[in-house]
DNA sequence: CAAAAAACATACCTGTTGGTATATTTGCCG
DNA sequence: CGGCAAATATACCAACAGGTATGTTTTTTG
């Protein structure tokens, strides 16, 4: 037995989830798929709400704090890496990837107004991010790779918010070309209001939104 | 018969759907609620996924198009107009209207990877928005209120993007607090982006990200 | 006004869905 | 090995939810 049945619980939902959020989740449905009976799922659930809650703490969480690890416990060089970041989940986009957008996203807004743990479990996560962007801010302002008058605060969550943005925009057009485009604009516009160094070319105003070369 | 039955279905659906999503919207319930009969409803329409269909249709999209109405049919002055609107969507908002967040995005991440027929009318819709913004952008750059090497497109897709994202976001910390506050860094972006006017004031760089005072 | 079409009303049906009650098995500890 | 608790299995259920079949009323129109 390589997983306990808790586990794969956990895992096999999370992925019905991601494809079709959590009301349109089917708890028998999956039992079934998972061959296992009522019995089990109902051992370690008290209900598909709990479900949803332990899927939220135990991976969800653990994931988008994974998303951003490369970001902490660095003390230079974190606007470059902030950009690669980017860069990666523009790289690792697939049409279906795009078609299912971003769970965090997704559950955020079927969730948040229909049960309140369910919401505050997803602010925690949506938080958690915030805090980290956050920090890498300010690290990098002080390393003198930001811009000193940035707020670290309102960055952080408009961050966040353009790449769900991103998400929403490409998910309702199901193309991949839309996502790579509005990804390419965001991190334009990181690259202007961020970067001190490029800072010098003021001759044609800032970058953003010019033509984009997907 | 101030309204006949058919337009008081689609608008107390869509008033429903506001609330918790179409999946979530239960026929029967607004059956009652509207003291008609099965009757009534399947002779308007042939089931759930019509009445959505229809409620897009007829008024979501008059709706979305209204919403950037004032900026058609302006030769000048439009990046003012732009900024009121968006004003204005920062000072209509309540605490309920931020937690049910925006119809539209609530439907395009709900819908698109469900029903392909929904996710073409979302679709739409969106388009509807950003052509009227483009269109905008393009007048603007003609009269000289905006930097001439921003692509009207990919400003137009972002600013829907980012207005879909405060939404997000302040939805998932219901807060309208924050929504204030991510609208304000929006205005703030869009300004410094847009306005040739103010691009003379050049020594502390862009604006976007400064401190908010909400 | 008569017939036909539109607009509703009533009753019923069926699959689904989350959940429960209860029985059985398995693993572990003394 | 005996017993106890965790783990899993089986059968069942009540509510819901969308949809259908069919009947009746109202409106339109020739």
């Amino acid at each position: 037995m390589t997983k306990i049945t808790r586990e794969k619980i956990l895992a096999r939902c999370f992925e019905a989830i991601c494809e079709s959020g959590f009301t349109n989740l089917r708890t028998d449905k999956e039992i079934k798929r998972l061959k296992i009976t009522k019995g089990a799922f109902y051992h370690y659930f008290p209900g598909k709400l709990d479900l949803g809650y332990a899927v939220i703490d135990e991976i969800l969480m653990p994931m988008y704090l994974q998303k951003w690890s490369t970001l902490e416990n660095l003390s230079q060089g974190i606007s470059k890496e902030l950009n690669k970041l980017i860069e990666d989940e523009k790289n690792r986009s697939t049409d279906q990837s795009v078609k299912r957008g971003d769970v965090l996203a997704n559950l955020m807004l079927e969730m948040s107004n229909e049960d309140e743990t369910f919401r505050q479990k997803l602010e925690e996560v949506l938080e958690a991010q915030v805090k980290i962007l956050q920090r890498s801010i300010l690290t990098a302002k002080a390393a003198g790779e930001m811009r000193p008058q940035i707020d670290a605060r309102s960055m952080a969550y408009s961050l966040v918010g353009q790449l769900q943005g991103c998400y929403a925009i490409a998910k309702a057009r199901a193309s991949r070309d839309v996502f790579t485009l509005m990804m390419n604009a965001l991190q334009r516009q990181l690259k202007e209001v961020l970067f001190v160094a490029e800072a010098g070319t003021s001759e044609s105003g800032p970058a953003s939104f010019q033509r984009m070369t997907a």
